[in-house]
DNA sequence: ACCTGAACACCGTTCAAGT
DNA sequence: ACCTGAACACCGTTCAAGT
């Protein structure tokens, strides 16, 4: 969790002990940082393949050895979101008693890290990645997040906590519910509407719960 | 809705009939049209200002007379989308009977422009105009949009087809799931869990409509 | 008032060449 | 095996100049 700033002023430093070699050594890591460190502070416009080499002191086709082109980059700066995505909700719902307090738990903390990771959420989501037949493993980490919610609504139907019915369909619906109030959250869009982030999130999760 | 086509084949003909000075008269019109059989034969990324001008036969730099930058033309392309996907749905609201089933195919009707519009659609909610403080109209229109969907709702207390509460709260929620469930279907992410648009959209429609 | 042409600072990507 | 440099085909945008 580097600052872009850090790497920068790294290369700019003469001090900055030479590389090892010619070559880098891990430079796809350090790639990978330096990305998540630029949609961090400057947005998801503004990972581009050249800003990215600039930060890391490369040249500008250095980043082609790592990745077959900006969309594997930008794909797998999104599977570290869905990955850190996935630990922030499981955290949320064990810290705490089970059942449905620690199912509203976990749709509050999907809504919290969109805000919390705006830009990365923007990419996780975004249209260049929106069709992922090219990207098995990113394809994994997006449904297996989808397979935690769908569990825990089994596990709460099998408890009798809510209605009977289509556990998948329900999932897909929660799902759908919670990235529409995301994006419409950091998307602005609420403003407008003068409420706080947290009677929204209680609202479409208690509008979830009821209806199930 | 000329074909994009239509516009390139017409300046690459020479018997066009040339313009009838140096000025060309509704540009301004033409760019938007063409911009507009960009985006829904290309996509969304293939919007920019230097290929609709190229389309339109003009010099890449002659939109600026017409649009303060590439934004305020993504923007007027939004602007039509709202205006027709809220007409599209009160065409569905109006066609039968009224009440909770009036309510259900404005729902429906929602999710159905999205997908028969998918480009545009995505322009309508894409990052790039995320934030419309600077753009009062496009606002406005996205505004009248959800207070169809609110003043519905308010309806249908007052008739006692769905129970009390928040209209407001409940409207964002609804339309939260409504976009997040268009999204989902837009990319494609529904094809693995093999289910049909019209499943999810009844699913979605129903946990709604129970949940109120 | 409206449009053009040249220019600038960016992109992603390819390909031959360097170490 | 990994990285560089030059090049190509794109962008958005500005600014002086043309009609």
């Amino acid at each position: 969790m580097l600052a872009l700033s850090t790497y920068l002023a790294r290369m700019a430093n003469p001090r900055t002990p030479r590389r090892r070699s010619y070559h880098h050594g891990d430079l796809r890591l350090t790639l990978l940082d330096v990305a998540a460190a630029i949609v961090r502070e400057q947005g998801a416009e503004a990972l581009t393949l050249r800003a990215v080499a600039r930060a890391a002191g490369v040249s500008q086709t250095a980043p082609y050895r790592h990745f077959k082109d900006r969309r594997a980059l930008v794909a797998a700066v999104a599977q570290e979101g869905f990955e850190r995505m996935g630990a922030a909700i499981g955290r949320a719902v064990e810290r705490g008693p089970g059942g449905l307090p620690a199912f509203r738990r976990g749709l509050s903390a999907y809504i919290r890290f969109a805000q919390q990771h705006a830009a990365e959420y923007r990419i996780m989501f975004g249209p260049e990645l929106a069709n992922r037949e090219d990207l098995p493993e990113l394809a994994a980490s997006a449904l297996g997040a989808f397979g935690i919610l769908r569990d825990g609504i089994v596990r709460l139907q099998q408890s009798g906590a809510i209605g009977p019915g289509d556990a998948e369909l329900m999932a897909i619906t929660a799902w759908a519910t919670l990235h529409g109030m995301a994006m419409l959250l950091l998307d602005g869009q609420t403003h407008a509407i003068g409420r706080t982030s947290d009677e929204l999130i209680a609202a479409a999760t208690e509008l979830l719960i009821t209806g199930m």
